[in-house]
RNA sequence: GCGCUGGUAGCUCAGUUGGAUAGAGCACCUGGCUACGAACCAGGGGGUCGGGGGUUCGAAUCCCUCCCAGCGCACCA
């Protein structure tokens, strides 16, 4: 992949002739330009350091310009109250794009670092709800993302496998299993499964008496108990596989990482707090005061380490996960795709994490929030009442609604194949849909909304894909031949360049805070000029100079497309 | 009560960290298939950027204040 960034270039460029102007620090603020009559690019930064220097903007600018006389591939002009207005010649467009190599590395950045991310992390007591799609999607996003960029990903899931729930859940397991018989028949349908226990637990004192006994039977490894758990725990996980396959998430089953995984690191965690002086019994329960947490009241907030029971909540486990992904991962960086609603939790955890030297200063721990879906009444889905949508209903849905439109606009297609593209379409709508709005706000779960497939949606993208593969399927022996040289003449294919080559531009700017919007922004508006080409730009019945610097542009933006949903999780096909 | 988010077109959302006349998609209206694929393209209407004040060459963006919504604030995860 080109690692040409334009915008990095110009802030070179200018900083440069900045400097050579008398200016200290020099800050460009290059920006794409929003208008045509501005520019592609512009460089807002001199108003900012002619008031600092006391000089009129204007001069200023005047004088940078001045200083980047000899660069013929930029034309720059002055506008407004001091902006400097640059146009890319078309001879730097064509020589990058002729230079454009599609298959070497990315090296986008050149030190490689180690970066764990904790997302997806179900439930195992439950089925995958709808709930569990933006940590899933969003945390794969970034995943892809950095491996592209040849970090090194640790996946972190860490789904819950322990906890009071387990009791009634394998209570009610053995209560209703016949000896002898496979417990998988009983678990098909986790869901409902879970509502029968639950509801067992609430209406039938001896079975939630029974439940208990359960849980302390469990924490003992009870080896009768133990086990029972195990097969349900591959069960549901089993489950997890199914819907990640479906999605097209690159978890597998050697990246979970179990909150039991830390049990044994429990006793030794609140021991080191102890021995670091942290530790305060309050209530009878061991708890770490922070003075930046404050509750209710102005009263000192406590991070409960043990219960008063001699039971560990969830923050002593994710101090433990904390304290490995620090100490035996040795992760440079560790972003956690979960909730908003867990923001006190986590700030919690690496502050304890912090103090307790647990991790280090220079370790990175991101949380990266995200709101809760709710329902069209503007409720949210809650978690024990059943209402929660399951994930898997949703990705069928999703699939069955693009196989019929797939039938109806493509009905001559066998149908196999109809329903290959339908799982691609589908799955592709679903989840661009989540990563287009990276907001931290809640938000409305609409299936029409989610399902559709026209304007800014997958199915635009993988349609643009497919309109320029069914061009070198007009011209197979196209496909691998070289372009010497380049000639863009109309604003469509010019734009269109342009486009291509802010690749590297929009993954740089995903990184900055992980928004996955930015990159399906960018690869709409690839997409959407390149559209715009197609419709102005004739190719095949060109002269052959055009023709072949057309189908270039043509496959280097298929190229782009393809790379960038790939990082979204998003797969394309040749014909829909 | 305190803290964190957020409030932008009828709806769903962008807005590159203070830049030029606030942008997309959906919906609505008009035009374009004998045409490299119409899931598309060209064009149109639609805004007190929650209200008010302030900072400055310049504010949706920063500060103050008020209103509204969501989430969180001691032993469920």
């Amino acid at each position: 992949m080109n690692s040409l960034n334009i915008k990095q270039l110009l802030d070179d460029l200018i900083s440069q002739a900045m400097r050579h102007a008398g200016i200290d620090e020099p800050i460009a603020q290059i920006r794409q330009s929003q208008k045509p009559e501005f520019g592609h690019y512009q460089a807002n930064g001199m108003m900012a350091a002619a008031k600092k220097a006391g000089s009129a903007p204007r001069m200023l600018a005047q004088r940078v310009v001045d200083m980047l006389d000899g660069h013929s591939e930029f034309d720059f002009e002055i506008a407004g109250p001091g902006f400097i207005n640059i146009r890319l010649t078309a001879q730097f467009i064509e020589r990058n794009m002729t230079d454009f190599q599609l298959h070497e590395s990315p090296a986008t950045r050149a030190d490689t670092r180690t970066v764990v991310i904790d997302y997806s992390a179900p439930n195992l007591a439950k089925e995958m709800h709808i709930g569990h799609l933006r940590s899933t999607v969003i945390g794969d996003t970034a995943a892809r993302v950095l491996e592209f960029c040849n970090h090194r990903v640790v996946r972190a899931n860490h789904v819950g496998d322990w906890g009071a729930q387990f009791g009634s859940l394998l209570a009610y397991l053995d209560q209703i299993t016949v000896p002898g018989e496979e417990i998988s028949s009983k678990l098909v349908d986790l869901e409902k499964f879970y509502q029968s226990a639950s509801k067992l637990f609430r209406v039938d004192q001896n079975f939630a008496a029974k439940a208990r006994e359960y849980v302390v039977k469990l924490q003992r490894k009870d080896s009768r108990c133990h086990k029972l758990w195990e097969k349900f725990i591959a069960i549901s996980l089993d489950h997890c596989q199914t819907v990640y396959h479906k999605l097209n998430i690159s978890l597998t089953q050697a990246d979970v990482k179990a909150e039991s995984a830390y049990n044994d690191d429990l006793p030794v965690i609140v021991e080191q707090l102890q021995g670091r002086g942290l530790l305060t019994e309050s209530d009878g329960a061991q708890c770490v005061f922070l003075d930046e947490f404050k509750g209710q009241n102005e009263r000192p907030l406590p991070a409960i380490v043990r219960k008063s029971d001699g039971g560990y909540p969830y923050l002593a486990t994710d101090l433990a996960a904390a304290r490995y992904r620090s100490q035996i991962i040795n992760a440079d960086e560790v972003l956690y795709f979960v909730g908003a609603s867990q923001q006190l939790h986590l700030r919690q955890v690496f502050a304890v994490a912090s103090a307790a030297g647990f991790t280090k200063p220079q370790q990175i721990f991101r949380h990266l929030p995200f709101g809760l879906i709710l329902k069209a009444d503007g409720k949210p889905f809650k978690t024990r009442d059943g209402a929660d949508v399951k994930l898997i209903d949703v990705l069928d849905e999703a699939t069955r609604r693009a196989f019929t439109l797939i039938n109806e606009k493509n009905s001559s297609m066998p149908e196999q194949q109809q329903l290959a593209v339908a799982e691609v379409v589908g799955i592709g709508a679903i989840k661009y849909a989540e990563l287009s709005k990276n907001r931290t706000t809640d938000y409305i779960f609409d299936w029409d909304s989610m399902l559709s497939f026209e304007g800014n949606t997958a199915p635009y993208l993988q349609y643009a894909y497919t309109r320029i593969r069914s061009l070198f399927r007009k011209r197979p022996t196209q496909e691998n031949s070289p372009v010497n040289r380049m000639t863009l003449t109309e604003d469509q294919e010019i734009l269109l360049a342009i486009r291509v080559l802010q690749f590297t531009e929009a993954i740089d700017a995903y990184l900055e805070d992980y928004q996955a919007n930015i990159l399906c922004q960018y690869l709409y508006e690839l997409a959407s000029s390149f559209m715009k080409f197609y419709e102005h730009c004739p190719v095949l019945s060109e002269a052959q100079d055009i023709q072949d610097s057309r189908l270039h542009l043509a496959k280097v933006t298929a190229h782009i497309l393809q790379t960038g949903l790939s990082l979204l999780g998003i797969q394309t096909v040749e014909q829909m």
